[in-house]
DNA sequence: GCCCCGCTGTTACATTATATCAACCCCTCG
DNA sequence: CGAGGGGTTGATATAATGTAACAGCGGGGC
């Protein structure tokens, strides 16, 4: 389940999300409002990124607003408070599957199926925070993408 | 002149990146254009990220070709042989200063002055290829993009 | 000579993202 | 109660980034 490549129950993925997600705001104080709840169950729904665009043509589909506004002011509150994370290979977003925890994360971008797993790498603690570290470089944040194939796709290559 | 943020001969990192891609093309049968040659000299002269408009723009005013498929077709050129990185979080272009070590660049990308500053990281053979490999995917390509504040500006925040 | 291939020049278009402004809701403070 | 403020919404327009497609050119090999 933490890597994505695996099956597993969908249905469970989205569930809990959305509840921590909604348990989240709650004990902080923030307004879970309908498009940003929707916006993050059509992200929960696949294990790969979604263009902002695509998000917005399924709120389309639904009635729902949708200029393309819409869509980014509920992407960036999903990942202003941690319930998505932006790929930046592929400006695209995704579901955050570590909401519990603080993280650093990390993702597999399969190259063919185009699924992308989230894993957690604290490499600012590693050698990239040892050569920032020396020249005096304050790290804020790590964006960490990795790309290629697969279980899956590896053998029907 | 590894980090970028310290201050050095300027001159010599264009001289010697131009040289060095001149050398690599005519070993490697590859063809360093005009345009490319222009292109990777616009990088290589400022130590900061440039878009391809941006690029573009400076072509433009040397009364060169300036459509855009100009400047892209120069730049996937040069990042296809390593002449030069794509920076994904920005959605810009910065030249190589590795050129000679083949490498996994990294680079610290300071949010104030938006200079960016390559190190390498290995860490596809670190933590992250450790969970890589575990759930059987192979990395190809990994993009790292630290963002934070360099020396300078955190001596002016 | 003729063909092939890679580079050029250009038009048009696709995709991704933001600025701006008016309206609204809810809450608080006076 | 009413006024004002903060955050959210709805909508138009536009900016920024990136690509498809095609015609032409030029050198190198057969």
């Amino acid at each position: 389940m933490t890597l994505g490549f695996e099956t597993h129950d969908h249905r469970g993925c989205i569930r809990e999300g959305v509840a921590q997600a909604e348990e989240t705001c709650l004990s902080e104080g923030l307004q879970f409002t309908p498009h940003r709840r929707r916006v993050l169950e059509i992200l929960l729904a696949e294990h790969r990124a979604l263009g902002a665009y695509e998000i917005l043509d399924q709120l389309r589909e639904e009635g729902l607003a949708a200029q393309p506004p819409v869509a980014y002011r509920a992407l960036d509150f999903l990942v202003k408070h941690g319930f998505a994370h932006r790929i930046e290979r592929l400006n695209a977003f995704i579901a955050c599957t570590h909401m519990d925890e603080a993280h650093t994360p990390a993702f597999l971008i399969c190259r063919g199926c185009k699924s992308v797993a989230e894993a957690t790498a604290e490499l600012s603690r590693g050698r990239l925070g040892q050569v920032a570290g020396e020249a005096g470089f304050e790290i804020e944040r790590v964006v960490v993408e990795a790309e290629g194939l697969c279980p899956a796709c590896q053998a029907s290559a």
